[in-house]
DNA sequence: CGCTTTCGGTGACATTGTCACTGAATGAGC
DNA sequence: GCTCATTCAGTGACAATGTCACCGAAAGCG
């Protein structure tokens, strides 16, 4: 069950040595989720580094109350830090990963990891880099729950959640979990967007109906 | 204006062989900063790696409502990573770091970071484990600001701010800055803690008359 | 079809944030 | 001392968000 050279797909492996990639090949592992699953979590702490090859990883807080809220998301091509940055601090943390859609992950055991990032510098960089834009994705996730009104994060992630497409498959509650927030806040919300005929709403759906007033709102910082 | 070895103040640095050492203090530069000055900003990038010899810096995050929330605190034989995240990731930001003492730095030129991370695996470590720590504080911010109540996170941030001593100096708006809310939610809850006898008050100054009655506030999580 | 589960709607209320304004405390200059 | 300007804190009304308890509708499933 190989994928080929996976080496090809990272912007901190891609550019290595012919030899080194070959090392790296050999030595790595390739593990799959199944939409749905989870990646890691408090009780789950890997010590390797992830890299993902395909797929969507969606890292979200739990709170003691059993409130919810999504920190980020990985994306393929990208490593997924937080679970060294756990093992590494040795704190209790409440952050977990659920494989958003099938996934399929590198392993790079840690010794394989520090030769790696010993021996090259632009892995180095890579490596470097993810840590850097989880920081900066956190930021704005402080920036957003301490100062931003609900309804403009709302506008935000309907937008940002649809992509290309008109409709979005989430549940009222999915969308509380996005943002940090309560169901029946995003209930409401969704109730007065519908009524200014931004979106439309079924079970489990909702149209965007206007993404131009949408994104207006949503700019509205 | 020498500190002598100042790489005996850290973990990173400390068990690293002699030779290096003192190429280390060679190329390195100690900066001043006084108490209440800029360390970085939006506007003041520095592209080097900062190590706090003395002092403490505040990191917070301004809205662009004026609000602010502090983000945590670096302190002596830390280093300070955010600077050169948001170097990496080239993305706007508006966290800012403040001289919380007069403060002591060592500077360390992108390239001898580099160099240092390449050959040594303890300092490497090190760098890792800096990121992770503010990794780690981030999503107990989030945890706060999203789940948290007002009152539990100003006893919490009162006893963290007191340490050993019995009061604290700090107007309501210092404190509202803390907790990324309004001025006067600090002063209601405060009005509240005075009538139940958990602190007293004087212009600029807040007395814990309490601490167990406020330790037991802030651990009702 | 009947049953169960999930989803969404609603009103009452609590907490937190915003706004506009007030007066008290402090320190600087005279 | 005194006046003045500035900073700090108090307050009430209101808006936004979160919590709670409950309801019925929709979807899935035997």
């Amino acid at each position: 069950m190989t994928i080929g050279d996976w080496t090809e797909r990272f912007t901190g492996t891609r550019n290595l040595p012919r030899p080194v990639r070959d090392r790296l090949v050999q030595a790595a592992r390739i593990v799959r989720y199944k939409k749905g699953s989870q990646v890691f979590g408090p009780d789950n702490v890997p010590d390797s580094l992830l890299f993902l090859h395909d797929g969507t990883i969606r890292v979200s807080q739990t709170s003691d109350g059993g409130r919810e809220i999504v920190l980020y998301r990985v994306d393929a091509g990208e490593s997924c830090v937080l679970t060294t940055a756990c093992m590494l601090a040795e704190e209790a943390y409440n952050a977990e990963g659920i494989a958003e859609t099938d996934v399929t992950a590198i392993v790079l055991p840690k010794t394989d990891f520090d030769r790696l990032a010993a021996e090259e510098s632009a892995f180095r960089s890579f490596v470097f880099a993810a840590y850097s834009r989880r920081l900066i994705d956190l930021l704005r996730v402080v920036d957003d729950v301490a100062f931003g009104r609900i309804d403009v994060r709302l506008a935000q992630r309907l937008l940002s959640l649809a992509g290309e497409a008109a409709e979005i498959a989430a549940t009222h509650q999915q969308l509380a979990s996005e943002l940090g927030t309560a169901r029946e806040v995003i209930s409401r919300v969704l109730a007065d967007f519908q009524k200014r005929g931004l979106i439309g709403q079924s079970r489990g759906h909702i149209a965007l109906a206007d993404k131009a007033a949408l994104r207006a709102l949503a700019e509205s910082a």
